[in-house]
DNA sequence: CACACATATTAGGTATTGCTAATATGATAG
DNA sequence: CTATCATATTAGCAATACCTAATATGTGTG
């Protein structure tokens, strides 16, 4: 088993909470983009969006890279990619049982 | 590309994204339990844990099962325990990083 | 059927998260 | 060094998620 801190998994499984943040990461899934490319790409606000790149980056899953005057963001690394596919080939299966069912926690 | 639906994908993810799931998920990522046995384990109150679980049952990460006066909630399948190895792994990476890094979205 | 035990649900307050709008920082170009 | 463009930060309000305590449902047992 290995060991990893868990409120630090809990911060960082927290990133992959957010519809936006799902946008985001799927906009940036194959090559790192702007942040008015990703604004635009997303229609979302510039504000809103950089607050969610900065709890991206704060979760450890993307890394910015300032370039001249913008800011290039991508996935932090491969496996990060691939655990964003893992998602969607996890989702292919459980999707016919999830669609039926409304309650969040409340 | 795969097809996944969206919200879906933004349901299934916001499972993952509360301490007190994380620890259940851990807690019968190797083996079923009851609730009264989950409750025990992770020190939770009874209340808080079942909703939890029907929030991890909503968005299609766990199933529960009836067994007498006992109900049995274990992942939904080999992919889910699949994927939380690889929240692991993927983390064991990022770990270093992300500890220094405090903010959230706010 | 009445009781005990396991689990689920509800209600309501509290805390956290997220949004928008405004402003600040930081970089380049002229 | 000023103006402009890209991005980040802040503040305050709005929405959502969460918790606890109380109550309800459901299942087996005497």
């Amino acid at each position: 088993m290995l060991k990893v801190d868990h409120d630090m998994k809990v911060k960082f499984l927290h990133g992959f909470s957010h519809k936006t943040r799902i946008q985001i990461l799927e906009c940036i899934k194959e090559e790192e983009k702007t942040v008015s490319q990703i604004v635009e790409d997303i229609q979302g606000n510039q504000s809103n969006i950089s607050q969610h790149l900065a709890c991206l980056k704060g979760c450890g899953i993307i890394v910015g890279r300032q370039e001249g005057k913008y800011v290039y963001y991508g996935l932090r690394n491969q496996q990060v990619r691939e655990l964003l596919t893992m998602f969607d080939v996890v989702l292919e299966d459980v999707e016919s049982d999830v669609a039926t069912c409304e309650n969040h926690i409340e």
